[in-house]
DNA sequence: GATAGGGCTTCCCATCATGGGAAGGTCAAG
DNA sequence: CTTGACCTTCCCATGATGGGAAGCCCTATC
C-alpha cells in the first residue's frame, strides 16, 4: 500500500548509491532502515525525500557533519534561520578560501609555464625554477590543509 | 666532512615533514637514504635540493605522481622541455576544473544564503531549495569526482 | 520443482596525502 | 648512568566513495 521502495530502487530515485545510503545509515546519518523479513532494506518517500536533500547539499559541497546539522535543522519546526545561515556562511567561507588557494596555484604555475619553448630542448623553466631554492614564487606557504573532499 | 644530515634536520630544511620523507621514500618517490651503522637515515646536499623540488611542487599542488614524473624528467639530460610542459599542462587543466567546479557551488550556494533573513524565525530560502525535489538548480551534476587532495 | 540471474546482505580493501601515537633503540649532555 | 631528544618501524585515522567477494533471497523460465 505505502509503496515502499527497496535500495536500489531508492538510489535511483534519490541519486544518492546504494553503496552510500548503506554508508550514511552506518554513520548516522541517516536512521536505520525498515527491514523485510529477509533483512532487505525499505525505503518509503520520506526517506527518499531525506536523500535527496542530502544529494543536494553533497552537490553543493557540505560535508556530512555539516549536512548532518543541516537535516536537524530541516527536521526542527523551531529552529532559527540563523543558524542555518551559519553553517551555510561557514561553508561558504571554505569554498572561497579553498577557490583563492586553488587561483593562486593556477597563477604560479601559469607563469612558470608561459617561458617553456615546448619543444625538443632539455631547457626549462617549469623545472628550472621547482629546482631553484632561491625561487621565493615557490616558497610561499600554500598552506593544503582543509579540504580532503569536502569541496569536490 | 660532506654535512650529512639526520631526517629532523633534513625536513625543517626543506620543509618536508619526517613522516612524509618517510612515505616517499617508501612508496619509491626517492631512493632509499644512506644509514648509519644504528640505522638512522641520512641526506646530503643533494637529497635536500630533491626534497626542496618535493616540497615546491607540492604547494603547486602536483600529484605524487605527476612529481615522480617531473623528477624523473629533472634528471633525465636529454628531456625535452614539451614532455614537462605536458604534465604541467594536464595538471593546470584539472586545477581550472576544480576552481570551475568550487565557483559553481559557491554561486549556487550564494544564491540560496541570499534570501535567508538569518534571524530568530524558522523560515529559510536555503532548507527550503535544498529540500525542493523540483529545483532545477541543484539537480545538476556537479560531478564532485577528482581531486582528493591533490589540488589542497 | 530446479535452476539461472539479478538484487540484496555484510565485510574488507583501496584511494590520496598526511599525521598521530606506541614500543623500542640510539646518542649526547649533564 | 640517567635523562631527554631524537631516531626506528608498525598500525591506525582522516573523508567520501567505490570495488569486489561470499553468501542469501526472490522471481522467471525451462
Amino acid at each position: 500500500m505505502n509503496h515502499l521502495h527497496t535500495i536500489g530502487e531508492a538510489a535511483a530515485d534519490s541519486g544518492v548509491s546504494a553503496k552510500m545510503i548503506r554508508h550514511y545509515e552506518k554513520i548516522g546519518l541517516i536512521g536505520a532502515a525498515e527491514r523485510t523479513e529477509a533483512g532487505y532494506r525499505l525505503y518509503g518517500p520520506a526517506e527518499i525525500h531525506t536523500l535527496r536533500f542530502i544529494r543536494r547539499a553533497r552537490n553543493l559541497g557540505f560535508s556530512v557533519d555539516d549536512i548532518g546539522e543541516l537535516l536537524g535543522l530541516w527536521h526542527d519546526e523551531k529552529r532559527a534561520s540563523k543558524d542555518v545561515r551559519e553553517v551555510a556562511d561557514g561553508h561558504l567561507g571554505a569554498l572561497r578560501a579553498k577557490a583563492a588557494e586553488i587561483h593562486s596555484m593556477i597563477d604560479a604555475l601559469e607563469h612558470l609555464i608561459e617561458g617553456c619553448t615546448n619543444d625538443d630542448k632539455p631547457d626549462c623553466p617549469i623545472l628550472k625554477d621547482l629546482s631553484d631554492d632561491a625561487n621565493p614564487a615557490l616558497a610561499k606557504e600554500v598552506g593544503h590543509k582543509f579540504g580532503y573532499q569536502r569541496v569536490c
